[in-house]
Formats: structure tokens, C-alpha cells, sequence
DNA sequence: CGAAAGTATCTCGACATCAAGATATCCGCT
DNA sequence: AGCGGATATCTTGATGTCGAGATACTTTCG
């Protein structure tokens, strides 16, 4: 079954037969099934009110363990945004019941950020869901495919995760 | 090597024994390595005074072929963005002396927007210089390995680009 | 021909994000 | 003890995107 991405190639070497494209294949279908990853969890998130920005904060106090709570800082790297956003965040989620800030016992600069009950539950269900979703969209693949994919794409996370960057 | 996705799936099952959260292996991996990859070639890019937005604009124009033409309406279908968006797009790239807006013969309603020489320089260069950059990434796999993955991932991504949506 | 529906593009207001800076607090060092 | 740099969070202003609607033109069909 053909792809955008060999559409796009075949476009490249009509125009540029002088340029090796063939990163293109690789790269390119990481980047375009990223994006329809994130449609697709976008939708699967609705089932459940949330957005995904909501479900990416909810999980992370999720799986730091009882009593799910971090500090805004630990929340930052874990999403990979800037602070700013991560107040906005906070004030926001804090607006619909699903997490709570409390001061820091050990550093009145700090705060902690705990999840309410309502949030874990939420986070839990969603996570549920978006599973569900998941196994859906590789049920293209044998267990073994999908253990040599996730083999493959290791190699090429593990230097951004490994090295600092 | 260990990665993000292994420390986060290790967290799970530890929170969630109940869950099987196999499909984070793929999934999750490919959504991290597309953020790194968009964090990649804004770098690249750079290089060429370039954001991404302009380079997906000026290189879908330069695929079109010669005269590098398309409406703002097939340029909507390539980037996945909406018709606000483009209007903005254009203005921009209008500013840069990248593109131009011709007025379309065939209908009053319509614009087609028209790569420069300049514009198609630097998509050209900016093209050459991604692929150097991809080139050094995927370079943790053989040959062989990078047709598999592109094999596995065009198997994942063909039914978004097939079926409509 | 002429009205209605469709199409192509642009305009405008709302919103999430980012980057830089402000404020408050902590910690190492003299 | 107290100064100065580091740290934690929040505030502010600018920007890019989206979504809905406006405008202008085209096509279809009675």
C-alpha cells in the first residue's frame, strides 16, 4: 500500500534526481504519523473531556505515586514546555477541580502540585481509553513487528533522551 | 539503550500492573522522536534563515515543479493547516520576497502563489541541508535497518493516508 | 436569464505558547 | 550573621494558529 510519503519521495526525484532523498522515508513517516497521532489522541481525549495538554500533566502526577504530586518545576521537564505555560496550565486544571496547589512544607518558594481524586480518576480513564486506541491502529502489525519497530526507534530515541539536548 | 519511553513504560507498570501498555512502546516512541526531530530542523533551518512553516510552504511550491505555482487552496491540502493560516503564510513569505501572488487567469476568485528565483534557491538549499542533518541521525542503523523501519512505519501511516481523514 | 448554492480567499477575535523579566526565597561563603 | 548568586514560580507582551464569518466570484439549474 503506497503512502504520502512515497508520493512525496517520487515528487523529490523528479524535481531533484541529483539529491539522495532516502532519509525521507524513514523521517518523514515518523513526522507525519506523529501528526495524525496527535489528531487521533485528541479525539480519544474528548471521549473523556480532556485535552491533551490536560492528560499529559495528569499522567506525569499520575505516575510520579501516591500522593501524585510535583512541583511545577519537575512538571516542566517532564513536559517539555516553559513555565510560563505550565502556570497557565496549572491555573487552569487548579479551575476544574483536577489538581490542587499546595505550598511546598520544605521551600516557601515551592509549590506541589497534587492530583484531586476527580483528576486521578480522570487520568486512569484516559489512559484507559487512549490504549484502547492505540492497540486499534497497530493491530496492522504481528507482535513481532511491533517489537522490532519499537526496537528500531529506540536506537534512534535514545541519543536525544541519553546525551543532553 | 535506555530511552524516555522504557523509564516511562517502567513507571506504568508499576502505577498500573492491571494495564497492558505494550502500544507505548511504538507509539510513544515515535511521538518523542518526531518532538526531538521538529527540535532537530528548526536547527537546520536555521542554518538557511529559515522557520519550518517556511520551509514546508516553499518546498511544497518547489515540488509542484516548474513554474512553482499552486493555489493557496492545494497548499491548504499539503500542509494541514487552515485558510487563516495560509493568508498569514503568504503575507509573510510575500514580506520576505520569497513568494508572489498572481492573480489566477482562470478564475476572479482565485490567487496562485508563485515561488521567486530567491524563494527556490533557498528551498533548494535548505532541502540539502536536512537531508545532511538526517542523514547523521540515521546513521545509528544499516541500510538494511532503515528499509525495514520505513517498511513497518508506511504500514502504520497508510490508512490515515488512504482512507479519508 | 437569474436565483441559489458552491467555492476561493481573506478578515477578525480568541487562545495557547514562548521568551524575558520580576519577585520571593534559599544556600554557600566569607 | 550577611552578602551574592542560584533557584522556583509567576507575570507580561508578542506571536502563530485556529475557527467562524465576510466578501467576491463561479457554477448549476429552473
Amino acid at each position: 500500500m503506497e503512502d504520502e510519503v512515497d508520493r512525496l519521495v517520487a515528487a523529490w526525484r523528479r524535481e531533484r534526481p541529483d539529491l539522495d532523498v532516502e532519509p525521507l522515508e524513514v523521517l518523514s513517516r515518523v513526522s507525519r504519523l506523529a501528526r495524525h497521532l496527535d489528531r487521533a489522541r485528541r479525539t480519544a481525549f474528548a471521549e473523556h473531556g480532556l485535552e491533551p495538554w490536560e492528560f499529559d500533566v495528569l499522567t506525569a502526577l499520575r505516575r510520579a505515586g501516591s500522593p501524585y504530586q510535583l512541583s511545577p518545576g519537575q512538571l516542566l521537564t517532564q513536559t517539555l514546555v516553559t513555565s510560563g505555560t505550565m502556570t497557565n496550565r496549572i491555573d487552569r486544571l487548579t479551575g476544574k477541580g483536577l489538581v490542587k496547589r499546595l505550598p511546598d512544607p520544605d521551600d516557601r518558594r515551592g509549590v506541589l502540585v497534587r492530583l484531586t481524586d476527580d483528576g486521578r480518576d480522570r487520568a486512569d480513564q484516559a489512559l484507559a481509553g487512549l490504549l484502547a486506541h492505540e492497540r486499534e491502529l497497530l493491530a496492522q502489525l504481528t507482535a513481532a513487528q511491533q517489537g522490532e519497530l519499537a526496537g528500531l526507534l529506540r536506537l534512534l530515541v535514545a541519543p536525544f533522551d541519553n546525551i543532553p539536548g
